[in-house]
DNA sequence: TTTTGGTTTTGATCTACGTCAAAGGTAAGC
DNA sequence: GCTTACCTTTGACGTAGATCAAAACCAAAA
């Protein structure tokens, strides 16, 4: 993971990207942009490891990446990141604690970065920190709905639901991402998913 | 459902509550107040039933809540509110549409509310807004950590490892929710439940 | 082209959890 | 007390998903 200079397109991705939530003016991205950081990461490259503290949240400009845990010497990979996309082990970030989950790059990978101490910082900017406060409380509250949809779909489907549901919502991630990562994200393993997918005869491109 | 005056014995309890996340001056106290509503829910009524858009966040004074969604006529119960939380169906609150989920009083429960309307007032308020920004995202950021724990234990934990770190870690809920609720919670059915149970010889109580 | 490493599929078998139904328990209400 | 309503347990049995192992597939590297 090595960082450098914000290209201008990057940083144009990341106004675009961060609209949904807040909306920063000309004046107030000049105060903003010295906390930022460029990062690439290879595939297969680590964005935080298990047991260490993550330091960053990220903004992914390019690439993808994974989150995974470590049982019994397995790795079970749980959760994505796509373009437009913020990343960061949450918990490890928010309360500066040992990371359980590690993520890594599934591709080559561009991301803008905010440090913690940055955003302490920022959250305390004479200009910026009401704006930050919103941004960080809209961020939060938009991953509690996706998480609250996932953790639904755990109590109330079935495996095999569960993927005809993302076939059905998200068939584009289904051609992103190897069948092996995808069945543990469905809380099953690959040789189940095989199996679903041979009997709903519904793969992710038929036709 | 209804509501009253607070009490100021429930204020306190509030105030504390509220302490984790962010404290108010009692000259921000004085504002704040006029937004807050006391409410009472009695045993089986509801805070929020599928369908109707959610319009307060709740504190919980004193009871218990569940969480359950409606699938294939049979309720299915996915989480839990006690005293010194907060309650409310998050997505259908924070996006002001129809809730998947209904959420139904355990016991007779005493609640502080706050209004949808209300709590936009507040996000712009001259003298509170900032500190509303804060304590918004620093509750959805406790609730995230907690979401976090819980898709995770989904994606590691068998339901049988699941059922006993929740009576390593949560033993005094189990002897106040019904093992039924319990189970839908852990995602397997009641009779699953009590043969886990069983099995590993380790009732909630057995000392 | 062949080799190599990683992924997906398939087969055989096991088992935990689901389903259905009955029987006990337990607590509230009459 | 008895009744009622609701939980929990138990039994019998079915099934989806797990496990182990082999084969087929596929793409990148040599």
């Amino acid at each position: 993971m090595k960082n450098q200079m914000i290209s201008k397109t990057t940083l144009q991705i990341f106004k675009e990207g961060l609209a949904k939530f807040v909306t920063f003016s000309d004046a107030e991205w000049i105060e903003l942009t010295p906390y930022l950081m460029a990062s690439s990461i290879k595939k297969k490259d680590h964005f935080v490891v298990h047991g260490k503290v993550c330091k960053h949240v990220g903004f992914v400009i390019k690439g993808s990446l994974r989150f995974y845990h470590v049982k019994d010497g397995a790795e079970i990979t749980g959760y994505f990141c796509f373009e437009n996309e913020f990343v960061s082990s949450y918990k490890s970030y928010l309360k500066q604690e040992p990371s359980l989950t590690c993520i890594q790059a599934m591709e080559d990978t561009e991301l803008i970065l905010i440090a913690y101490e940055d955003m302490q910082q920022l959250l305390a900017h004479p200009k910026l920190a009401f704006k930050m406060e919103q941004f960080g409380r809209l961020i939060a509250e938009y991953y509690i709905c996706c998480y609250e949809d996932r953790i639904t779909a755990f109590i109330v489907q079935s495996p095999e639901e569960r993927y005809l549901t993302m076939l059905e919502n998200q068939a584009g991630l289904l051609l992103r991402i190897p069948q092996h990562y995808v069945a543990n994200f469905l809380g099953i393993t690959p040789v189940s998913l095989s199996r679903i997918r041979k009997r709903t005869l519904r793969g992710p491109v038929t036709s």
